[in-house]
DNA sequence: TTAATTATTGCAACCGATTGCAATTTTTTT
DNA sequence: AAAAAAATTGCAATCGGTTGCAATAATTAA
């Protein structure tokens, strides 16, 4: 069988005995072309199963329709939301996504972004690795005007949008949160200041205490992976610290180290929330499995993704201008749970 | 600046005075080019800024180094450390991923399947949604030869390759582990019956019961979606039971169902393992986040991901045949823990 | 020193779709 | 019925890299 012959638009046009200019324009209902060509041109594509060569049309109109995002990250609950609606939002639009993740590896990151570069994107996505220090790797693309959209960890440049929750906010309202349930000593853990993520939510704690006139005190700030050992090893710390020093609640950077930090420290006998408050960041599914459930800030993942690929295809289609928004700031929204609560009531 | 102008090898070509065909071939270190000449190419190239144009080469050679990748949900944790995996392995070789997610939907996996293809990808890997009935939209690939591997959720098919658990006999196990600890009536939550995952687990759940000689009981079966709104609504029924009906145990095909159900459970006041035991599936964060502990199995996600884009890039290479190895099976694993311990040993 | 090898390099056609412009056909106007 | 306007269609060049084959240059053998 001739099945595995590729059927080009040469094809066609030899079928109906047309110019392959008359079919190109007829694929695409080029006005210029007559309604009734048209239709037998798509007629004879469907029967000799005719596929467009995207390579063919890419190589003159220098377009992939094609978007690559880099996340530090795969496999995390946040993440996967945010890819699933980037997904939703390309596929949609007609665009499809190249997916790298760079492992919180800046190295892989810088590998990742040059060969999206190379495969001549159309768009950016990213999210920076854990230990990034700077954005030499995404300056190509600034100088070749391919838009770069940065999500939840950002980076700030002039011709770039990024799209986040309001961290130093959410960072206040958990804090606040906990000081107006009677803590105190509130402890927080929390990844690389480099990110605005922990930086800001590292602000907003701070604002908080200030509002309370409770003064600041470094010893009670942890910085670490925000792994399950993360939270494991601040449990062991906090159970080692004598009375007075040891905190009252604890603040999280995400979930994941809240609720091993709050497993290990039940398991040496702390009552949660009476002896030790607690309170995580993201809203993954452990954080309302955990007994007590565990305070925490619902991260809008889904559609941070969707927004952060809408707004690079309108930037694509010329509807609208990157630079001219330098910020899209989503809802994110405390979700109060028992790990917090004090006093019995709000 | 003529930052925007894309550099080709005529461009090299003029600048060093040779001819294109000799940049063409020095850039890939052709065998018959002169060492010499190769490295001033090579130079030339980084001065200039060159980067290949895929499409033109893609044009000739017909061939993408680009995989497809289409899940049910990226959104889920075993499937995001599917993800990671063959993320891993396909940058490791060179290969790019297109991910698609059909959200469970038969519609979009097919409109899904459709742009991978004329996409041209070189190889396709799929894991299918939850109530597709046929493979019709992945014929085009059989019929153009383009390699498909089917993971997870597979489909049986000659010319293509499986990489999956041996369901049948995790179903067994997880059974035959709950007899063991003395459940006698013990219930199956799981989802379609069409999809192998869960007619596998099924068959072993079968195969176990009738090991001790217990008569399988079809009012035991509960098929469902396995979210979390599956596992309380069973709960419910549960609850709603005459004592002589209601299961002592649960074992659920995954760990989001077992735990809602659990939840519940407690919460009426049921005693875990004691009055029922529970067994899920995955090993999800939260099966050891609930208390008790969820016993359930560990699903080897990412490696399940590199083994199948490995294989898949081994055959594209020509270095194995697909068909020749009709099924890979990975290694899962029963990971016992409190919910099912009734007797206090294992 | 010349012929025979071997090593390098380049010509020109090709992959498949697109597009400006000219050519042809059809329709409308006068 | 002829001229003008509008609707269709096709020619030919182009995008950038690849490759068979011929041409030229450099080495080696006779």
């Amino acid at each position: 069988m001739a099945e595995n012959k590729e059927i080009t638009i040469y094809d066609i046009a030899r079928y109906l005995k047309i110019s392959a200019t008359t079919v190109s324009r007829g694929l695409k209902n080029h006005p210029t072309i007559n309604k009734n060509t048209c239709k037998k041109i798509a007629e004879a594509a469907r029967i000799l199963g005719y596929r467009s060569n995207t390579f063919a049309s890419s190589l003159l109109s220098k377009t992939t329709h094609t978007l690559g995002v880099i996340v530090p990250r795969i496999s995390s609950y946040f993440m996967s939301y945010v890819l699933a609606g980037m997904e939703d939002a390309a596929s949609r639009q007609g665009y499809t996504l190249i997916i790298n993740h760079s492992n919180e590896s800046t190295e892989k990151e810088k590998v990742n972004a040059l060969t999206m570069f190379n495969k001549r994107v159309d768009g950016l996505l990213i999210s920076v690795a854990y230990d990034t220090r700077n954005i030499d790797h995404i300056l190509p693309f600034f100088k070749k005007n391919i838009p770069v959209i940065f999500f939840d960890r950002t980076w700030s440049h002039p011709e770039s949008m990024s799209v986040e929750i309001d961290n130093i906010k959410a960072g206040y309202e958990v804090t606040k949160h906990l000081l107006e349930q009677g803590f105190r000593k509130i402890a927080h853990l929390t990844g690389n200041l480099l990110r605005n993520v922990y930086a800001d939510r590292l602000t907003g704690y701070k604002d908080a205490l200030r509002e309370y006139r409770i003064p600041y005190d470094e010893k009670k700030l942890f910085i670490g992976p925000l792994s399950e050992n993360a939270g494991t090893q601040l449990a062991e710390k906090m159970i080692a610290m004598k009375v007075k020093d040891r905190p009252d609640a604890v603040f999280a950077a995400n979930d994941t180290s809240a609720v091993y930090c709050m497993l290990k420290l039940k398991e040496a006998g702390f009552r949660i929330p009476g002896d030790i408050g607690f309170a995580g960041f993201n809203n993954d599914p452990i954080s309302q499995v955990v007994t007590p459930h565990l305070t925490t800030v619902q991260y809008p993942g889904y559609q941070m993704g969707e927004t952060a690929v809408n707004n690079l295809i309108n930037h694509l289609k010329g509807i609208t201008e990157l630079h001219a928004i330098p910020k899209i700031i989503l809802r994110a929204e405390l979700m109060i749970r028992a790990s917090s609560l004090k006093k019995k009531t709000l």
